[in-house]
DNA sequence: CAGGCATGCCTG
DNA sequence: CAGGCATGCCTG
């Protein structure tokens, strides 16, 4: 479940084009239609072939959140999977985007240090940069050399190395690009936007939670301290205990808002325990998931749930049972708990710290089901990090059951002597799917984007794998049909030679196996193939002497729309390769972006040919009332009219303020249209039913590339 | 899951306060003190005994809904089994709070009409009063005359008759009325709220919805038209049926978000069917949840829910794919969408209406695997309701699987030859708990309430016999002990001697069973036994003989406490008993009332030999930080400090802004106290845990009793 | 779509 | 608390 609200995808959106402008080479104009978003775009021409985008949504959502990044590789991959060239015998006459990519030389090249924007003075040590910016450089193909920046909070730069999995790129990864082919790889990097530490507990707040997050450290380290946390194997206080560790699983098992005490030890205190605290955050242990926050379902987040009647931040999955906790959001946007270490009492050797988990890990729109972890970070009062444990963590409604369960199946697929620690624990089978499954039948089906011209495809190609990467509850509902295809193959074989071999080859077919398996003490990366090893901002090896991130700029120069029968053309040039920002969410004067709307048969200027257009009255039962294009019109005009603040500023779509209790349905379809309307009766049952949703990921596409079309437009 | 808001929550009570101001007796003041809640309430003493008010949860909540009412019955019930009358030599000198019961001989008797207030005019007709006064008075006493008023959404006053089921007001009701008394019974009639048709699709904005609500009337009603409404038993257009009309079970079975098309007939086809309507309200059919409303699940109502990016109404259950339909919020607080009658198409004698369920029946935090139903009501354009039709409903996601599973139950279970409508469904065994676990282990305990004085145990057994009656889910999860003796016994002896008896036994039985089978079909009432024959304004018997429903005048006195060591004593005399106001949310005053809070040992003059208090130390693990006293006083502090607006006027708690992300955690608790402030270090587990919370239940209850005492103290 | 698992929750 | 059901969801 996506829990941001509009306006921070807004703002996501605000930002990604600011970070997206690049110099762009308009030739010539035509439109692209995406049959099925009712999208249509302007777009130079440059390219000979037509491509076809395969996805299985309706739409092309376009959505994505701040710190992902755009992969437009080149060359074209023509042998990828889920390329399908189509004969350029086609009628269509599109235009495309040319994509011009050029490799910034000037940008830094350790990825343990975040690159300066042209001009400004070398980037600081990482730890103090950290504090300062929260930018995080996050990269998504996987063979790429990683650039995390360590956050203060237990979620460092350092990446797992992927080398033990050598085919797990082809599994998890959303990329184009060979993999033979790992350096001059093209990018687009975006950084992270600051993140407010607003109120969390504000209702509906879920403040960059939603997006992708930088990829946290998994890696215990004991630090300078002897920092380590341990739980009590049982509790033995009860009979029926609260909580319980496996030692065969090394998995906390406890269940929801059941007080659990973590034994903080210090093997070598400093003189002043008074200065140190402790930060615990859970994460997604899962690789796919490792970059999405961990927060409380909408359910239990309800501010009328009975756990927060008396506590101000609901969306907090774990609590501490301490006054002094700090309920916070880290610079990366991660839900964290801060607790001071209390001075050691009477009798043991160590601090009990004692969290409540306020979340079952099936909670639908929340953990759902995904293995979860925290991270438990000794600090000093700068928030520095001296030292890490990391533990699993299944929060469910029968942990005696479960820890069976989990250990039954724990021995009977691991050889004796070998430590669980050391291997990928995967006891127990995980769903594929994310979201509830509310869209409607419609929804899930292979949709067919032609496109005509490599740099447009692309261009899209990009966009898709960014959407992927940036919505990876997405990914699990409608897979990637080229990753899923790979990945399907990769699992029937390994499957079928799966027969005990424990070594490196299993490790990945375990991976394969589509489960979602902690790698809490495997030194791997969700989504990323690096060639450096690990490094640790704990650890004395902070020189890394890995080739560096590629950074490129990409240039891309799109075409305006119409807009109120005139063009309106208007360019903007700008230079995000490696560019950090301070980006607080920046006000925009882009918000009056025409967006045309039409379907397929009725736009002469769109190639019907082969375009996949769904059966418009199959699909429903009968007698359905068609709704009226004048309702259409009516509604879409009401918005349109509103005044124009700019006439050269494009204008994003925004959602309307929330229905009055007076307005029918039909007014809640509101979008902004420019001539040519061109509505056909035939309509398609998403468009009929759903329509162009003010909030929806169709008008999200849209606005992007509308904002596209209308900088580069100057250029022309 | 309590879904309504913190704000709405004090309306409630504001409400409620404004109703239940009744002249009161004050004679002397002490302290009695709830041990769970840690609120001392200052009342008069009356009385010479001293009686246990037991409650599961570890406070008496009281956050009541308006539409309820305060049974506060008399005699006493001394052979009430939950009433444990402690000996009078206990040392609490505590005061008492006296309620003087006097029957209104003005109001009107037949349960058909709404009483007026004292000096207006004569009621209009039912019908038409309900258009203009969006009240309902009900009634939780199951012996006592039903008053339901009607309302145009196929929901109205008529009661189904329970004669069926002599035992089962033992079971499903909260009384501590001898069945036998029958007549004479007072009680404090509290008016249905104005419900604000405001924007339902407002984040949040549950406004209405979460409380009690009238019965619906679950019988078919053709109507002059004819009326009535028709499911396809089997989709046959696909393979795989968006929905399954079981005639075995007579239910619906459909997944979430599938359109299902139900077919109007009008038998008697009016000449103008341009002005007809039909409206769709979904129902709880099982009788302990009728009166709770239908809506959809905090996952599923949240904003970002893609089905909802579209939809400016994500809370309504039902949703028709109709481009007019209109989404309502009825006069009695239901969500209802209303669709205009299309003309005949060409084909079918019929008019088909796409409905949609936006929640699975197991939706935690919305319907919550309780069976329901919808009503469909045929209207003219003055929402007068012409017929109605009511269809149980199963929403799941396999409803192939389940139809089977349902109709082998019943066809195992029910004799062949019987019509399955005349027998209560009953086909798969429906689960107690409603709310989400959430709470600690600490709050499910036995808590023991002492109270001396007759009038006050009555009291205060009357606000926790609404607080049942208004949370259906509470009563769910924390069943009353009183009644859950009383049931459980019975349930006991049915099942034993369940053997295929199908007699008004047996009925009895299966509803002991504990199950939530629906009640359509048949002649039931949730929490009502009537005398009456039930009456359906549809049909002809308007006119009502049974006997009238008693209004009673309620007289209660209550002191104040101490605020800033000064008695600051004020009285409030409002008579209640019977009288309709328009329930126009009202600004009160009452807004600063001081609330004294303290622990069961520190305060000298609460008594605390008996007091059944929680062990302090063994409900928590070992190493415990104790918050300090410190961070209790100044968080109080800070919020006490406050200026006071009135002196003389009370105050009530309201929840503190949305705390700041700068805030710590010891921020979120936020009081008013008063002198003397008495804390001890050794807090019990729930005070140290979730402390008094500003939305709490402990806090309403403080309000509402401190209210009391405020206004009446100036009586002394 | 059927079989079966995952997991909350009810029952005894 | 163990056994088992209810029910969403994954797999084939
Ligand atoms: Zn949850
Ligand atoms: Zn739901």
């Amino acid at each position: 479940m996506d829990t941001r609200r509009p306006d921070e995808l807004w703002t996501d959106i605000d930002l990604l084009l600011d970070d997206l402008q690049s110099p762009t080479e308009v030739t010539e104009r035509q439109q692209v239609m995406d049959p099925s978003s009712k999208i249509v775009a302007t777009v130079p021409e440059d390219g000979p072939d037509l491509y076809t985008i395969q996805a299985p949504p309706p739409t092309l959502p376009l959505d994505f959140m701040e710190g992902d990044q755009i992969n437009t590789t080149k060359p074209l991959p023509d042998n990828a999977t889920t390329v399908t060239p189509l004969p350029d015998n086609e009628t269509t006459s599109n235009h495309f985007i040319n994509i011009k990519e050029e490799r910034d030389e000037n940008l830094p090249t350790s990825p343990e240090q975040s690159p300066s924007p042209p001009g400004s003075e070398p980037s600081p040590p990482l730890q103090q940069q950290q504090q300062q910016q929260p930018l995080v450089r996050v990269q998504s193909a996987p063979h790429l050399p990683q650039s995390h920046v360590s956050s203060a909070m237990g979620v460092s730069s350092d990446t797992l190395s992927f080398s033990s999995f050598p085919n797990m790129q082809k599994v998890m990864m959303y990329t184009l690009q060979p993999p033979s082919v790992q350096t001059n790889i093209p990018t687009l990097i975006m950084p992270q936007p600051s993140v407010q530490p607003g109120p969390s507990g504000v209702s509906g707040g879920n403040s960059g939670m939603g997006g992708m997050l930088d990829v946290p450290t998994l890696t215990d380290s004991k630090g300078e301290y002897g920092f380590t946390v341990l739980v009590e194997e049982k509790e033995r206080t009860t009979k029926s205990p609260m909580w319980l560790m496996s030692l065969v699983t090394n998995k906390l098992y406890t269940n929801i808002n059941k007080a659990v005490p973590f034994e903080v030890h210090l093997g070598n205190p400093p003189a002043d325990r008074s200065q140190l605290q402790v930060r615990i955050v859970p994460v997604f242990s899962s690789p796919q998931f490792l970059r999405t926050n961990v927060t409380r379902c909408p359910n239990h987040s309800a501010p009328n749930d009975p756990t927060n009647h008396d506590f101000p931040y609901p969306e907090y999955v774990v609590r501490a049972d301490h006054p002094l906790a700090d309920y916070v959001q880290g610079a990366n946007g991660r839900l964290a708990v801060v607790v001071p270490l209390d001075p050691l009492q009477d009798g043991p050797d160590y601090t009990p710290i004692l969290l409540r988990f306020m979340c079952l890990g099936s909670c639908v729109g929340g953990i759902n089901r995904r293995p979860i972890a925290i991270i438990l970070t000794l600090e000093n009062n700068q928030g520095e990090c001296l030292g890490r444990k990391v533990i699993d963590v299944r929060v469910c409604a029968c942990p005696t059951r479960d820890i069976k369960t989990d250990e039954q199946a724990a021995k009977g697929t691991k050889r004796k002597g070998v430590n669980t620690q050391e291997t990928l624990p995967m006891y127990r089978k995980q769903p594929r799917l994310i979201e509830p499954k509310t869209d409607s039948e419609e929804d899930d089906q292979i949709f067919t984007i032609k496109v005509r011209g490599a740099a447009l495809y692309k261009f899209l190609l990009g966009v898709k794998n960014m959407y992927y990467e940036s919505h990876p509850d997405y990914a699990q509902q409608y897979p990637d049909i080229s990753q899923h295809s790979v990945s399907s193959s990769l699992i029937h074989k390994k499957k079928a030679t799966k027969k005990e071999v424990r070594n490196k080859q299993e490790t990945v077919s375990e991976l394969d196996n589509g489960l979602w398996e902690s790698v809490t003490g495997s030194p791997t990366n969700s989504d990323h193939q690096v060639d450096e090893p690990p490094t640790d901002p704990l650890e004395t090896n902070t020189n890394n002497t890995s080739p560096s991130n590629r950074i490129v700029q990409s240039q891309l120069k799109v075409l305006l729309v119409e807009r109120n029968g005139i063009n309106n053309l208007g360019e903007s040039d700008v230079t995000n390769g490696g560019e950090y920002k301070h980006l607080q969410p920046q006000t925009h004067e882009l918000h009056d972006l025409p967006l045309v709307i039409t379907t397929t048969s009725s736009n002469e200027s769109v190639t019907s040919g082969s375009v996949v257009s769904q059966p418009s009255t199959k699909v429903f039962p009968r007698h359905v009332p068609v709704m009226p294009v004048s309702t259409y019109q009516s509604t879409m005009r009401r918005v349109s009219s509103e005044p124009t603040r700019t006439k050269q500023t494009p204008r994003i779509l925004r959602p309307p303020p929330s229905a009055s209790p007076a307005s029918h349905s039909p007014g809640r379809m509101v979008c902004i249209r420019t001539n040519p309307i061109k509505i056909e009766r035939n309509l398609s049952p998403v468009m009929r039913e759903g329509s162009v949703s003010p909030g929806s990921k169709e008008m999200l596409a849209a606005n992007v590339l509308s904002e596209r079309f209308y900088q580069d437009s100057s250029f022309t």
